[in-house]
DNA sequence: AATATTCCCGTTTTT
DNA sequence: CGGGAATATT
């Protein structure tokens, strides 16, 4: 009869190359693996974790932390298929700091029912923060002021530390916003995201009794992606394996693209520094792509200077030619693409088998223009975009008043939803009758003195009576909940017809339902509390699904870990991809570059870089410069093609040499057409330095003066009229 | 107070 | 171009 172990090693080892094996086996002291795209590392690390937990640990014993929850999802479904460790723990970053600060929340020094702040919130507390600290929002934008807080923090840094090491006038006007910022969390209960592993790790560093809890009850510990770790993720990742040192890191220095919120290469760089015993195992022999993909990959990631050198190899078919395709324009690079899929489809490729990535967000619109066209479903891996719909949170918004009440935003969200007659004056006095009483917003609804606010004092006290009502709802769980402050607070009501016409909100809301009755089956002893901080963590990007016969669109951060048989790569343009701003700092190109790797590398049989000569951003058309990427994979075996110009209307024209410049195809006599006046001629025309002004004649004899850049018009060519 | 309108701004990537 | 905020309107 064989040993467990021995079927353990049958059933985790049999399918694995010697240094997989390595890497799955060698269970005690830290083990640093380093695996190139398409190596493996998942399957590893997926074996690693069940046979821990076989052979030297319980499956509690184990923990692994990945960075986003698409791979967090995924190594949950892969280590249970394995049928060895049920029950094993399997958590994002923030989300296991999240969970063990509310656990250990007295020794934190937080709130127990803090909530988090989303990124919306987040923004409008900064610019509270701002105000307090009586500095102009219009000198320090919120967006700035919260992104230099958020690598502070990521940096481990506190108000009075970055106030000290503060260097020029900007910086120590943002240590006083940030001490502001602070506080106002503090009053609020509330944590932002970055808070969640600077709290953890703070608490790590001085609590040290804590520390050897932890560690003793998470014996072994797995971190996916260490390439991406900022400092408090180092710091935490350090102080849980001081005593045991049973830390093991995978990642991949080559697809580190974190650096901007703070991740630090050279954590993983010198990792064998850190832990001198550490045992390395290196994963080259990638099993996804093909040759030439892989061969192209590699030419671009060449360029890299600061870079380990790694030979990564395949033996994979040759499989075609990787292809360069340059445009005219964006629109045509987006029909391009649409029709190679359209193809690809008829040969027989399977839309789920297709992803279409690029570098910002803005370049789906126009694909989605031509998918829609040319009748391709797809679906988009987009930002938090349903979290930020208006109708989830407001809905949202009450249940974390109901949760947390000092989550001033929240509830003076919720008190003017639906419209209540409740305004700003009134909700500014409230405010400050708070402060002044030294008592929260809440109490003061509640109180029985609101005759000060004014006259709509009643409306504010039917408002404490209904948070009163919905209150007890905490103690269910969160699908009733829903359901009950949907159908109580009016909101249901109010997203009727007359207010949600096309139904979308309603259809939003509906989905927010099922997305709660979904995480109540997988996890039925879920709080309400739970489920709000189920929702702060996860974003759109993970509503990615497989198998629905739709074309994949998204970012190449969001592609990280994900594989596609046909990939298309778009807008390799000079400031796109290497992305620059124009008064930005030294960038990083080598990051970018890592970027592109990583898109590439997605790849398994086709892949396709496209180029607009022109492109439309941000309204207007600019010529671009060819990415220098390109000319980086020139040499490596890609097949070049460079589109002629096909734009519609030239080729409609047989002299369209002369066609005019956009500027003069307005003039007096020409014929447009508005959404809401329809058909008219243009009477005057008048050209500024920076704007056209117009004045039209419609046909109804209405007439109308517009700056032509905002006026809706289109123009109506001689053959659309006849 | 709510809604309609204008205008002004910026502008990456994500937990 | 599109969203959010300031501004005008009812």
């Amino acid at each position: 009869m064989p040993t467990l172990e021995a079927q353990l090693r049958e059933q985790l080892l049999a399918d694995l190359t010697e240094p997989q094996r390595e890497a799955v086996t060698c269970t005690d002291g830290p083990l640093l693996v380093l695996a190139g795209a398409g190596s493996g590392k998942t399957r590893v690390i997926t074996r690693r974790a069940a046979y821990l937990a076989g052979t030297v640990a319980t499956p509690a014993q184990v923990l692994a932390i990945t960075f986003t929850n698409k791979a967090a999802r995924e190594m949950r479904e892969r280590i249970d298929a394995l049928r060895l460790a049920g029950g094993l723990p399997v958590a994002t970053f923030h989300a296991w700091c999240a969970r063990t600060l509310r656990i250990h929340h007295e020794r934190a020094g937080v709130p127990r029912e803090f909530t988090i702040l989303d990124t919306d919130d987040r923004r409008k507390v900064i610019k509270d923060a701002t105000l307090a600290a009586e500095l102009s929002p219009t000198n320090f934008p919120p967006a700035r002021v919260e992104n230099l807080i958020s690598q502070a923090k990521n940096a481990l840094r506190l108000p009075d530390r970055y106030e000290q090491q503060a260097v020029d006038w900007e910086q120590r006007a943002v240590a006083r916003i940030y001490a502001a910022y602070e506080k106002l969390l503090r009053r609020m209960a509330c944590l932002d995201f970055d808070d969640l592993l600077l709290r953890l790790a703070l608490l790590l560093a001085e609590d040290a009794e804590l520390r050897d809890r932890l560690e003793e009850q998470h014996r072994y510990l797995l971190i996916d992606e260490y390439q991406d770790t900022n400092a408090a993720q180092y710091q935490i990742a350090r102080l849980l394996t001081q005593q045991r040192r049973n830390l093991c890191a995978t990642g991949d220095p080559d697809q580190s693209i974190y650096g901007w919120r703070g991740a630090d290469i050279r954590n993983i760089l010198s990792f064998e520094h850190d832990y001198p015993e550490a045992r390395v195992v290196r994963l080259e022999q990638n099993y996804r792509s093909t040759q030439r993909i892989l061969a192209v990959a590699d030419a671009l990631i060449s360029g890299n200077v600061r870079r380990k050198q790694k030979r990564l190899w395949t033996e994979n078919p040759a499989g075609a030619a990787v292809r360069v395709v340059e445009c005219e324009t964006y629109a045509d690079e987006a029909e391009l693409v649409a029709r190679e899929i359209g193809q690809a489809k008829t040969a027989g490729t399977r839309l789920d088998d297709v992803a279409v990535l690029y570098r910002v967000n803005a370049l789906s619109r126009a694909l989605e223009e031509a998918l829609l066209r040319a009748g391709i479903p797809y679906q988009i891996a987009r930002g938090v975009e349903f979290y930020n719909r208006k109708e989830i949170k407001d809905v949202l918004a009450y249940l974390r008043a109901l949760v947390n009440p000092a989550d001033e935003v929240s509830l003076l969200r919720a008190i003017n939803v639906p419209p209540r007659g409740i305004g700003e004056t009134t909700l500014e006095r409230l405010v400050g009758h708070a402060r002044a009483a030294g008592r929260t917003v809440l109490e003061v609804i509640q109180a029985d003195d609101l005759q000060a606010v004014g006259r709509v004092a009643a409306r504010v006290r039917e408002f404490g009576v209904l948070w009163a009502q919905l209150r007890p709802l905490l103690e269910g769980p969160p699908f009733a909940a829903l359901g009950a402050v949907l159908r109580e607070s009016g909101l249901r009501a109010y997203y009727g017809e007359e207010n949600d016409p096309d139904e979308g909100r309603r259809r939003n809301l509906d989905e927010l339902l099922n997305a709660a009755r979904e995480y109540e089956l997988q996890q039925p002893e879920a709080t309400v509390l739970d489920w709000l901080e189920h929702t702060a963590l996860i974003g759109d990007v993970d509503a990615v699904r497989e198998g629905t016969g739709t074309v994949t669109l998204m970012t190449l951060h969001a592609a990280k870990g994900l594989e596609f048989p046909v990939v298309f790569i778009i807008g390799l343009e000079d400031g796109l991809l290497p992305f620059r701003r124009e008064n930005d700092q030294p960038a990083d190109d080598e990051e970018e570059r890592r970027l592109c790797f990583v898109g590439m590398t997605r790849a398994r049989e086709v892949l396709t870089l496209t180029r607009a000569r022109r492109r439309m951003l941000r309204g207007k058309t600019e010529y671009t410069t060819r990415s220098e990427f390109l000319e980086e994979v020139r040499r490596a075996g890609v097949e070049w093609i460079s589109t002629e110009t096909t734009s519609p209307s030239r080729s409609r024209h047989p002299d369209a040499g002369a066609l005019p410049e956009d500027a003069e195809e307005w003039a007096v006599g020409t014929l447009v057409r508005h959404p809401r006046y329809g058909l008219g001629r243009i009477e005057e025309i008048a050209r500024g330095a920076r704007r056209t002004h117009v004045r039209v004649l419609f046909e109804s004899g209405h007439e109308q003066a517009w700056v032509l850049e905002f006026a809706d018009l289109t123009r109506v060519d001689f053959h659309e009229v006849d």
